[in-house]
DNA sequence: ACCTGAACACCGTTCAAGT
DNA sequence: ACCTGAACACCGTTCAAGT
């Protein structure tokens, strides 16, 4: 019944992946059906019988990335117990580790349609971990909140100047100084 | 000698032009080659004697836009003598500002490579300000640019979140943190 | 259920040929 | 100097027809 002769019936999970691999490679621009469809060895009118259109395939690609990565990710920060630990951990992830090229597309690609749903979500998560630490460490609801989003803004405006090879010779701020920022009274 | 009969003859700075507009619309993706020879009533082979590429076509038409409002702009808050009231219009002009749509564009789509080169032009200008009216303000030298650095990385993140209808109702930090921020010593 | 093949529209780029 | 017209490649989308 397969009419893919001697190749094996294509998933819309294998077409996600793929996706997400271009993704890796090209940023949301870097995903074209055509070429997907020639890697595959196939034709692109098979691929809409899997998606409805082009940004439905890049949704299910980057909910796969989320799925696997930003809830392992911050279950390990989260499994610190002291909170003030726990923040540096956080602002760390930040400023030291290397930057995951899907990461980079999320932040940089934010405003494109089908990546903004998957930015709202894991952006909130990321919020809400924040908010809740600076709890802990002793800030009132309201001012948690309010610095949290300072800090999250902070992250997002950092990585775009560092982006710039031109802009990337003045930064970075010091970690130090975003953790007083932080939870200065 | 005119081959467009009854047409004007079209320049780089028209097609330049009409390109600025198909930004404000549709960002820098809303610029295509197609659609504007269509809307000149010309083809697109003529494009190509004025200008090399499509991406030569996006940075002309951001040049056009950085001249005629970057600079002026910056000659306004320039012209403030204190240093502290010349802050306050800076930061003023990033949280109250009605957002001008070319802007949005030069933050949101900073990374594509005809955006970059005045993305970086701009964004050098802006940080020269900041830094040289927080030494004004009685910061050192070093410190003064690294506060410039985090205004403005807070600024640039600021605008992504506030972009993303879901996660804009959990903003804005106010603007007097910033200042405070800024100047505290 | 899953795929093929052909069609259509839209777009970027090149280039010989026209005036 | 400036433009036309045709060609080519690449891509998204639809859909009748196949197995």
């Amino acid at each position: 019944m397969a009419t893919r002769s001697g190749k094996p019936l294509l998933s819309r999970d294998d077409w996600a992946r793929a996706a997400l691999r271009a993704i890796e490679r090209g940023g949301v621009k870097g995903v074209a059906v055509d070429r997907l469809a020639k890697e595959f060895e196939t034709t692109r009118g098979s691929f809409y019988w899997h998606f409805h259109d082009r940004d439905d395939l890049i949704a299910a690609a980057l909910e796969l990335w989320e799925r696997e990565n930003t809830t392992d990710r911050l279950g390990v920060v989260l499994s610190i117990d002291d909170p003030l630990q726990r923040l540096k951990a956080v602002v760390a992830e930040v400023y030291e580790r290397p930057v995951d090229e899907i990461e980079v597309t999320l932040v940089s690609e934010a405003h494109e349609p089908p990546v903004a749903a998957v930015f709202a979500r894991v952006t909130q998560a990321r919020l809400d971990v924040l908010r809740s630490t600076l709890v802990e460490v002793g800030l009132p609801e309201a001012e948690a909140e309010r610095r949290a989003w300072l800090a999250y803004a902070l992250y997002l405006g950092h990585h775009q100047l560092l982006r710039n090879p031109d802009l990337a010779a003045r930064g970075p701020a010091s970690m130090q100084f975003v953790i007083r920022l932080l939870t200065s009274p």
